[in-house]
DNA sequence: GCCAACGTTGGC
DNA sequence: GCCAACGTTGGC
């Protein structure tokens, strides 16, 4: 069975046109719990992902991509060099966990945050809920489904 | 730049 | 186990 996420990047930390040019890419970086378990537990392979774009104007969705490799060790965690150094993590006890992505498709149009807060449809989705922050987040499929609609994909099946 | 919301830390 | 202090996220 399918499942639907959302995963957050700034666009000046790691762009949607980035991942279209690297074509997958390992999601390091993720220092928190609840989104570490998700990406450890939950995401599966084909796994489809809403790529979105945060701390830009507007905030919004890029593209759509889907999980191409199942929750890892990430070593940046233990990289003392690394700006998501954890000296708490090693390789041989890894605290934090990634999955690699692959870029499918970038929307035709971006589906920006106010327009996606006043879409009907898309009520209940966790990003809109207030005080929401969690980098990587459940879809879904019918959230999914409409996000896609709205980006004018809608002539392809998800 | 502001600040509300949230997660983590650490003293007790 | 509680909770105050602190740091971060991220929209505005």
């Amino acid at each position: 069975m399918t499942k639907h996420w959302l995963m957050k990047s700034e666009p000046n930390a790691y762009h949607w046109n980035q991942l279209l040019k690297d074509k997958t890419t390992h999601w390091d970086g993720v220092r928190n719990y609840q989104a570490r378990n998700t990406m450890r537990d939950l995401m599966k392979i084909g796994d489809l992902v809403l790529f979105y774009h945060s701390n830009c104007k507007p905030p919004h969705i890029a593209g759509i991509a889907k999980v191409c490799k199942e929750g890892y060790p990430d070593h940046t965690s233990w990289d003392p060099d690394s700006h998501y150094f954890d000296e708490k993590s090693s390789p041989e006890n890894p605290r934090w966990m990634m999955v690699d992505i692959e870029a499918i498709q970038s929307m035709e149009t971006i589906v920006d945050l106010p327009q996606m807060k006043g879409d009907p449809s898309l009520e209940g989705m966790p990003l809109l809920a207030k005080g929401q922050r969690l980098s990587v987040q459940p879809v879904s499929p019918e959230h999914f489904q409409r996000v896609c609609q709205l980006g004018g994909l809608e002539e392809l099946l998800w």
